[in-house]
DNA sequence: TGACAATTACGAATTTGTTCGTATGATGGG
DNA sequence: CCCATCATACGAACAAATTCGTAATTGTCA
């Protein structure tokens, strides 16, 4: 049965969400290559497995070794995650929030231009 | 004996933190009031003992009722907490958490002033 | 001073996340 | 057909965060 829920996920499963954002559909074994040798490869099975609980991501078990898919679109849990952190650590100020990140990530002049869009844009659908 | 160290605080942790940041020095009491009653006092007590034990906050035992003082500035761990997002979730693309940051929390028209000044600010200091 | 109230200290239960060893089942080559 | 290999399933240990009950301590004031 499938849950429809969106939960936050944990540190470990973002790791294996992005993996799955990248390439459409993995396996267990491709994801535990991909993240690197330090954890165990029963260890990514497990976390995929409750992944797979926790609505996180898709399963298919049609092949032998079964294929994951990611069930949120990654920029959905993107968002969902600035939100949260703009509403826990920063009560909601997305200036405030947004000052901490071009100091530490000085955008490119072309990302510039882009936000200054984005901020246009926003503007105009608030009248 | 004092540590140096600067740790990522916790979800409880942090709604702490912001209390001790918005009024120089609290008791346990105090915090307590401004999280609201939802949690029980030892609980807040407990967390704000090990929040000394790690760091996190000095605390003041001159009068019966401590005093507790957040130990970073503000600043320091809201730039840690969003650093830690930008690398973990966005493989540290700065531009493309803003985009989600003006998605998920729309700024009201003073923020999109003060960001849109962010914005000349970065552009000058690149020149 | 003696009791009450407020505070800290402490221990423990609970929950959640992470890790991995071992068991078990399927697949394919010799 | 048998076995080595590769996969999943499962249980359990471990760690960290959160929660709270109860004990001990301190201060106050009648």
């Amino acid at each position: 049965m499938a849950l429809p829920r969106n939960p936050r996920p944990t540190e470990s499963e973002l790791g294996i969400l992005r993996v799955l954002w990248a390439q459409d559909g993995a396996t267990v074994r491709e994801v535990h290559a991909a993240l690197g040798t330090s954890t165990g490869y029963t260890t990514v099975l497990k976390l995929m497995q409750i992944m797979a609980e926790k609505g996180l991501v898709t399963r298919d078990e049609q092949q032998r070794a079964h294929i994951y898919r990611a069930r949120s679109e990654q920029g959905e849990t993107e968002r969902l995650l600035v939100g949260d952190l703009v509403t826990r650590a920063f009560g909601g100020s997305a200036a405030r929030m947004m000052m901490h990140l071009l100091d530490s990530q000085p955008p490119s002049p072309e990302e510039l231009a882009a936000l200054r869009k984005l901020l246009d844009d926003q503007e105009a659908a608030q009248r």
